[in-house]
DNA sequence: TTTTTATTAGGTAAATCTACCTAGTCAGCA
DNA sequence: TGCTGACTAGGTAGATTTACCTAATAAAAA
């Protein structure tokens, strides 16, 4: 059977560390415990969908300290916080600080496989989309300098004339630009260059 | 003084409905008071900037149902939950419906409007961008069927010729076609095209 | 030091686009 | 019934792009 994904259960109890991943083994999940948020964070983590169980009060670093941390690095995880002893504002906190939900022990193992099936889920499926805008990135970072002059002022549907005068340079230079542009992207229209460069500007 | 933005209240009590009233009016808003969920269901709404403030409790139907309402109704105003009886999987429940916060009662004058400042202005934040979308959406509305085949076909990089075979019309149909999305939509080239499908693909 | 890459710029030719015409058919509306 | 708009398709002309080619200079990398 394969790894169905990744989950990373960081909780300063053992008990509820071999508890949890007996469950989410069983479910058919690659399970990593941690007993310190540091440990956690020291991990570098595949990029395997996946999904992260906090509990809120631990010793060094709180659920919550650690939520903003990831949120710093823009960890592509959902977090579920996963705790006994929760009340309305941090649970309030928690959800605003981008908790995909926050859930109190007891629950059924049922019930706690199944909310993190949602999250990675729903997590996903988010994900996906923003992978679009990266991939764009990605591929723009690939040009030149002068390139990505080029390439920003030809999708706003600028002529190769106007831009030789916009950047001080011949037609020919322009020309030359473009045909390197859509060589290094393998594409061959401005059309798909212009696509690439709107993804590549939406910043979420 | 300008009115700041609308504040719409539901609250079953009437003795909140008029504190809450004074203390928004006299922060500058302008203020709209509901004592059943309904009335201001019935209400069209201005689409300036606003905020929504609900208490959990109410007859007839709870902040949560009508948060969902709202929901559905794609309804461009942040929530705030008002309460005085929250737990914690009911706070859970109302931000993971979208709410922007959730505030226990009682709380300062100052800081009540000073999130609902803050919601105000990060949904604002938010709605902009995705106004991009609805007007990329809007424009391209106006163009005919066959009008927008061709544009998103031509908006994919394909030339006129592989786009009359696509669609088995002449290519002089195709550029015909072309020249009227132009002139509905006031561009001149394929690039601003391009632009307008990519951000009207984009469903958030 | 040699090689590669970026930037610059030109030549040529074919393909393509855009703008401006005409014009027939058909459907829906006033 | 006449008008409007959508869809179709063609003509022409000029602008533009794309795809090939060469080539000089400077900077960066191997």
């Amino acid at each position: 059977m394969p790894t169905e994904a990744n989950i990373y259960i960081v909780d300063d109890d053992e008990l509820v560390l071999s508890t949890l991943d007996s469950i989410f083994t069983f479910a058919g999940f690659e399970v990593f415990t941690f007993n310190r948020a540091e440990d956690f964070l020291a991990t570098d983590l595949s990029d395997a969908p996946g999904c992260l169980i906090l509990d809120l009060r631990m010793p060094h670093m709180s659920g919550l300290e650690l939520q903003r941390h990831l949120a710093k690095r823009q960890l592509q995880l959902p977090v579920i916080i996963y705790t006994g002893n929760a009340d309305v504002a941090t649970t309030v906190r928690a959800m605003s600080d981008g908790a995909f939900t926050l859930i109190q022990k007891p629950i059924s193992n049922d019930l706690l496989v199944e909310t993190v099936r949602d999250a990675i889920q729903q997590h996903q499926e988010r994900f996906q989309k923003t992978a679009l805008y990266q991939q764009a990135r990605d591929q723009l970072a690939c040009l030149s300098e002068k390139e990505r002059q080029v390439a920003i002022l030809a999708a706003d549907g600028l002529t190769a004339a106007d831009i030789s005068k916009q950047l001080h340079v011949s037609i020919r230079t322009v020309e030359a630009h473009k045909s390197n542009i859509f060589k290094k992207l393998n594409i061959h229209s401005i059309a798909q260059l212009t696509r690439l460069v709107v993804l590549a500007e939406l910043t979420h």
